[in-house]
RNA sequence: GCGGGAGUGGCGGAAUGGUAUACGCGGUGGUCUCAAACACCACUGCUCGCAAGGGCUUGAGGGUUCGAGUCCCUCCUCCCGCACCA
């Protein structure tokens, strides 16, 4: 008698062989197979592990080891993402330094990762909070420095008044800071940007990419591209001066439908525009508009507001004076920051007009002809009115072209594309990120530090409590420098970078993790990038994976790199809720897995995150299916270990044999089709159906043949990627050489899935009435036959005779009576 | 408001226009046990019926088709993005 099926005996053995053998090595310039890098996306260290970090990674280490069953030099790596305000605010929480912390945070994700058997290559480990990491992240930095793709500029940023540090666009999520919740405000400051505008354009192009269309969908709208018409409206100012209000607009065809024109508070030429009378109001509107937080001022619901300048400005097309207000849903931030309002065919500018009894003046018509009052704005179709010489024109399609030809031939405006897409600011002004490598000389002003002083160290004695300067500039060694082109004394950049930054490139540092002469090491890198196969979740979207694909394009134009695109295959998993709610440890519904692997095996609890909700989906978290997977592994050991026919085993030709192959490849093709399309669920249920198959022949005959043989290696080769101790244990056991994981996946034969009978199925007007078996092959003419010879459907047809038979080959006979 | 996705047993879920409810959980009955747990065996969509057997069923309603969970139209609900972008 053998064993039972012992995972916490059988699973630490062979992860120690494993590590030994290292046996998932990604072999550098090997030519003989294919190269496959594997990618996902890696942890924040922030502190909550939880089981859907396990439901995120089981799938694609499944997916990983398939792969390299199927022959490829797979690259698998794993890092952490450790910089960042997440990290600092549980460290500034538990009152912990945030290295000592993120530094106990990796161990235990690493270690409970390596308990699981999961293929990840920790040799090829990356930290972003590691200096021998942040140096080249700096030296990035520099490159784009040089390139003009880094530059500093005084913008109103978002602000977080809590986390006391500046925001990009894209973390504030309604108007609020995506950390913490609090209500961001704008703030005027010198920060660092990127020039990620330099690549709107590029970036809507995905030709060649295999990603998910929401994906694609979410970043073409995040970069917004809008095409329409700049133009200059002049001041009628009342001392004379010339001077012209730039405009954009998508709609040059309702020109001749301008009564008034809108800026935003911050318009640089409202206090040239402002009359005497008006001053007051308009000053007092200014200052209270821009104390708005984005929440308040963008929202939909609120009404909108206003104030008239006194000013006017004259429309090009018809010579007419029109005022000039200022107005909240003008932003500053799009465009230029000023628009010409048409309320007849805009259902903001309608809103606005309606409220401060400004005209309204119709100049697109459904109906052709000038209708009365509208009682909305008409933002369709139509024909131009009230629009001189262009009457009679199919507004969007013939009206814009002839107006747009009409303004350029006056040189009012030229046609223009904006796109909604910010240049990306990464400055921070908190401790845990990557010191920004640049000097401050008063003679020389923004200096690099040379390359070869990277990198800028983090002092680790700072003060890292927000206070709303940044914590370096406390720290007078770290600040007090010279300027590295003069000597003199100078003060270095205090902000640090967004963690953005540093998990934009770490799929690049994977090639050549420990190069210690560059970033990257250029063979290497030719060698595996781009990803083949990238996989997380939906939430990075936009942020982490469009700053990833301008980086790769940045560092490419400044010829570091050959490929235009980091991410080939894009896969997006679901994620796993706690009844109705993000899993946290704040909340209390964290799921400890070591304690899972503890009590069922790792095995067990791999294949019931495979099996728990399609991986795409993700779902509900719940305990309770777990005894399945378990029950499953101990029917696969039980019929391996005391049913596995040895050499005595016969070969025949029985239905029985028949039958067992059949299932066996027609498991084999479910389970490669399914691992490939991230469909692990079914996966799993695929192995259940050949366990309950294998477990049935054992009771008969053909449980000693050597079909039944052939069944228990597949399976256990079918096995391998999902539970790869246990498959592994019993690869073993029945007599196989050493190593499961480095055996060929199994192939199916086409010719094996077919079988000598089929059950027909016999419909009578449209339901199912009779089945029978027949040969397979056999054909129409005798299929009818047979079937109207059958007393049930000669008692239902009751002496009729059929209007209509319609065979579907091998599977089912409809009579239409 | 715009864009995307989804509604299938008690539950998680499966189904190239061709036997809906695979696989698993849970439940019921049984075997084993002093007993319980574990394990194993059988049954398990709803409904009428003693049974044989019949009827119904994929959010609602309509349509196309010999045949619809799947395709088309109308509507309802839920989830996820974006949201005064001129």
């Amino acid at each position: 008698m053998a064993r039972a099926y012992e995972p916490t005996e059988i699973e630490p053995r062979w992860q120690r062989r494993w590590a030994e053998d290292r046996l998932y090595r990604a072999v550098d310039f090997d030519d003989t197979r294919p190269k496959w890098y594997a990618l996902v996306m890696f942890p924040y260290t922030s502190g909550d592990l939880h089981v859907g970090h396990w439901f995120a990674y089981t799938g694609p280490d499944v997916h990983a080891r398939y792969r390299r069953m199927r022959g490829h030099n797979v690259l698998f790596p794993f890092g952490f993402d450790a910089f960042g305000l997440p990290a600092e605010n549980a460290a500034i929480k538990d009152g912990i330094h945030p290295l000592t912390y993120t530094s106990a945070n990796i161990e235990r994700l690493e270690t409970q990762l390596k308990a699981l058997g999961s293929a990840f290559e920790f040799d090829r480990k990356v930290v972003t909070s590691d200096p021998d990491y942040y140096r080249w992240t700096q030296w990035i930095f520099l490159q784009l420095f040089r390139k003009g793709l880094a530059y500093r500029g005084s913008a109103p940023v978002n602000w977080c008044p809590k986390d006391q540090t500046v925001l990009a666009n894209e973390q504030v999520i309604d108007g609020r800071c995506d950390r913490c919740g609090t209500l961001v405000i704008k703030k005027e400051l010198e920060q660092w940007f990127f020039k990620i505008t330099a690549y709107a354009e590029e970036l809507l192009n995905f030709e060649g990419l295999d990603w998910p269309d929401r994906v694609a969908t979410m970043q073409t709208n995040w970069i917004g591209r809008s095409e329409g018409l700049e133009m200059d409206f002049p001041l009628a100012l009342r001392d004379g001066s010339k001077e012209q209000l730039r405009i954009f607009t998508t709609r040059p065809d309702t020109l001749f439908g301008v009564t008034f024109m809108v800026l935003a508070a911050e318009h640089p030429l409202v206090a040239r525009l402002t009359t005497d009378e008006h001053r007051a109001e308009v000053e007092a509107y200014v200052a209270s508009a821009r104390n708005e937080s984005d929440i308040e001022r963008q929202s939909t619901d609120r009404e909108k507001t206003g104030v008239f300048t006194g000013g006017h400005a004259v429309n090009p097309m018809n010579g007419e004076e029109i005022p000039v207000w200022v107005a909240d849903y003008v932003l500053m931030t799009y465009g230029t920051g000023a628009i010409m309002a048409v309320p007849a065919h805009d259902e903001r500018d309608f809103a606005f007009a309606k409220k401060y009894h400004l005209p309204i003046r119709e100049v697109i018509s459904a109906t052709g002809e000038p209708g009365g009052e509208l009682v909305e704005a008409h933002v369709g179709e139509g024909s131009l009115v009230n629009s001189g010489r262009f009457d009679g024109l199919v507004a969007k399609s013939q009206g814009i072209q002839e107006i747009v030809d009409f303004v350029r031939s006056q040189g009012w405006g030229e046609p223009t594309v904006v796109y909604r897409l910010r240049d990306w600011l990464l400055s921070r002004q908190r401790y845990w990120g990557a010191p920004i490598p640049v000097v401050h000389c008063p003679e020389h002003g923004v200096v690099p530090v040379p390359e070869d002083q990277l990198p800028v160290l983090l002092p680790e004695g700072a003060e890292f409590r927000p206070t709303g300067d940044s914590p370096l500039a406390s720290v007078k060694d770290f600040v007090e420098t010279t300027c590295p082109r003069c000597g003199a004394p100078a003060r270095r950049e205090t902000d640090t970078m967004d963690t953005f930054v540093d998990s934009s490139w770490y799929y690049l540092r994977y090639a050549s993790p420990n190069d210690d002469k560059d970033a990257w090491n250029p063979e290497a890198m030719r060698f595996w990038l781009p990803v083949d196969q990238y996989m997380g979740g939906v939430e990075h979207a936009i942020l982490h994976l469009l700053y990833s694909r301008f980086f790769v394009k940045a560092l490419r134009d400044c010829g570091l790199l050959q490929f235009d695109e980091p991410f080939l295959r894009l896969r997006n998993q679901g994620m796993i809720t706690h009844g109705g709610g993000k899993m946290s440890k704040s909340r209390g519904n964290v799921q400890a897995p070591d304690e899972m692997v503890a009590s069922h095996g790792a095995d067990a609890v791999r294949l019931y995150m495979l099996f728990i909700a399609p991986w795409s989906d993700g779902g509900v978290w719940n305990e309770e299916g777990i005894d399945g997977t378990r029950r499953f592994l101990t029917g696969v050991h039980y019929l391996a270990t005391q049913t596995y026919p040895g050499t005595g085993a016969t070969d025949g030709d029985s239905p029985g044999e028949r039958d067992l192959a059949r299932l066996t490849h027609q498991t084999i093709k479910a389970c490669s089709e399914d691992i490939e399309a991230f469909k692990f669920n079914t996966y799993v249920s695929s192995l259940m159906k050949l366990r309950n198959g294998l477990q049935d022949a054992s009771r008969t005959d053909a449980g000693k043949t050597v079909a039944y043989r052939h069944a228990i290696d597949a399976l256990l080769l079918l096995l391998a990627p999902a539970a790869p101790h246990l498959a592994e244990e019993l690869w073993a056991a029945t007599g196989h050489p050493y190593s499961v994981h480095q055996q060929r996946w199994p192939a199916h034969d086409e010719g094996l899935l077919r079988a000598a009978q089929f059950e027909l199925v016999v419909q009578v007007n449209g339901k199912v009435r009779d089945r029978m078996m027949l040969p397979v092959g056999v054909d129409e003419d005798r299929v009818r036959q047979a079937v109207l010879a059958r007393p049930k459907i000669a008692e239902l047809l009751d002496g009729r005779s059929p209007q209509k038979i319609i065979y579907i080959e091998g599977k089912i006979l409809s009579i239409v009576a």
